[in-house]
DNA sequence: TGATCAATGGATGACGTCGAGCTAGACCCT
DNA sequence: AGGGTCTAGCTCGACGTCATCCATTGATCA
């Protein structure tokens, strides 16, 4: 058997008879035949791999991301490698080089903080990038991200359809990709006439506990809690309780994404979904493009939102 | 500058002079050089890559796995594949495939249930696979795994210290790897002189309430519950409130793994905590041994559990 | 009969790197 | 000066695959 023929085969080349192929295919059955994909890769130029590269591993997203993001990485044929940058732009950048290395054909990008322009400078040189969340103008790089914006609106429109009048919100002090809306609005000009007050806490439970008592502290007429995240909103709820307010009756609390626990907790958690299945497709689908075709601008991708009412406000 | 020169600067051979490697290092920051690691695993035969193979996206150890495992690999200077299986047999099969066409050095898998022929099928052929609580006997593979006799016994000892004498088990319909202490006790002998009863369940809220009412059909004066993991524990506490039965005064639960929520829940879930953390670090040590020395027979590594005793039981 | 086509396979070079072996010069020691 | 040792650098081949180009064989068609 000539390997060229082989080769013809094992790639659907077409130019081959059905018993042949059939032949070769019991063949490399028996055999144990593995096609060596790094010597592919070297001669066609295409590894086969794409990165997914988070910020951290805590991120109730990343696995949504992850799982769906594997999905369409099946689809399309290719493996994906898979690490954290943990929050350090450092370490992002090595990252990038080690598994550009490696020769991905693109990666997805949950950014640190502030890291556009590495973003920008490696998309630049070509390899493709979709940043999650986050805006990078360069070729071969575009962004996903959700309407956090319009989360926040539906979040306040809801507060004051509800009679709440003092809203405080939670916000986290390392902003993440898209746990935190409305967190630009750093004036805190709160929907029309509401009075209006925002602390920086860690996004964890605990934070949102020391968050709530912060607020307190600095508005005791507080009816109302925007947490950046549900964990978040959780730690409020808990804290509020424990100064004896009751929810939703005194305050009312609404989280954002919509992560499992959201829905037993007591009270069950209004909050802001974010659709992560949604999410992984559209990045999925934007980096095919990038790799299908490169070098052409492309306009980022904005996801719609919801708001999810339950019992805590 | 020689081909060859620059290869010895690169990978730190020795055998060039202080103001050479400088020379080359300026250089490749300059021209922007990457050295291809497709072409170097070709000819090294260590492609610098692992692979990590989870069952499913859900389960609660797998980002902790996931996190530890990327750390050590990065130590190590290896980059990690990542991708699930979906609890399908075949799938698991073609990922090993494929991964291993990628000339990953080793795997980390969670198997899917009954698939120890296949894996160590894989080892015998050369790949070294480290798998994740489940046994396979083969050259070049080993198992890690929590020691959850040890758990469940804790479990039903604190049980019985606490005055119950009627004792549920709600398992799970698809045995994931470390969640189910006790299951293959089929009997159901539990300890000595109580009663017992197990009925299988999804492993989720929902299959915890479904669970419990019907542990509660066939045992009317059940005394406590121990569920496989602690989203079926959460469930069913919420059912047996739900049937009036106050928690933990007239039904003990204790559920399995001690994953995040379980500490903020009402009331915080007595739990079986398996330490992510020791796990993955213990997973990826045994994927390096098996890859330094390829073909020992390796001992199973078992790792110790603790109760965490909390308001539910 | 000659032309065309499909199936098959041979030969050669390239991908980017490392490995082995070698040369030329510098340096030291006797 | 002669011999040994070390360093810096070179050349050549190999890894496993695909691409390109061409050759052979039958079969079919005009």
């Amino acid at each position: 058997m000539a390997p060229r023929t082989v080769s013809r085969v094992v790639n659907d080349e077409g130019g081959y008879s059905q018993a042949t192929r059939q032949r070769i295919l019991d063949a490399i059955e028996e055999l144990g035949y593995r096609p060596n994909l790094l010597a592919r890769g070297l001669i066609t130029r295409r590894s086969g791999t794409v990165g997914l590269v988070v910020r951290n591993l805590a991120d109730p997203l990343v696995l949504a991301l992850a799982a769906s993001a594997q999905d369409s990485f099946r689809e399309q044929g290719r493996s994906m490698f898979f690490a954290s940058s943990d929050d350090d732009a450092d370490r992002q950048g090595a990252v990038l080089q080690s598994l550009w290395s490696h020769a991905v054909e693109g990666m997805i990008v949950i950014p640190v903080r502030d890291s556009s322009p590495q973003l920008a400078d490696y998309s630049r040189r070509g390899l493709p990038i979709v940043a999650v969340g986050s805006l990078v103008e360069a070729r071969n790089a575009t962004g996903v991200m959700f309407d956090l914006d319009a989360g926040f609106r539906l979040a306040v429109r809801h507060l004051l359809d509800t009679g709440r009048r003092s809203i405080g919100m939670i916000g986290s002090v390392s902003s993440s990709y898209a746990l935190c809306p409305g967190e630009e609005d750093k004036d805190g000009t709160f929907g029309a006439g509401a009075g209006s007050q925002m602390v920086r806490v860690q996004p964890t439970v605990e934070g949102g506990a020391a968050g709530l008592e912060q607020l307190l502290e600095l508005k005791p007429d507080l009816d109302a809690i925007l947490a950046c995240n549900d964990l978040v909103a959780i730690g409020a709820v808990g804290a509020a309780r424990a100064r004896g307010r009751r929810v939703p009756e005194d305050i009312g609390v609404i989280g954002c994404n919509d992560i499992e626990p959201a829905g037993f907790v007591t009270p069950s958690l209004t909050t802001i979904r974010l659709d992560a299945g949604l999410f992984a497709a559209a990045v999925a689908a934007a980096l095919q493009g990038l790799i299908d075709e490169p070098g052409e601008q492309r306009d980022p991708v904005v996801l719609p939102v919801e708001l999810v009412v339950r019992d805590s406000a």
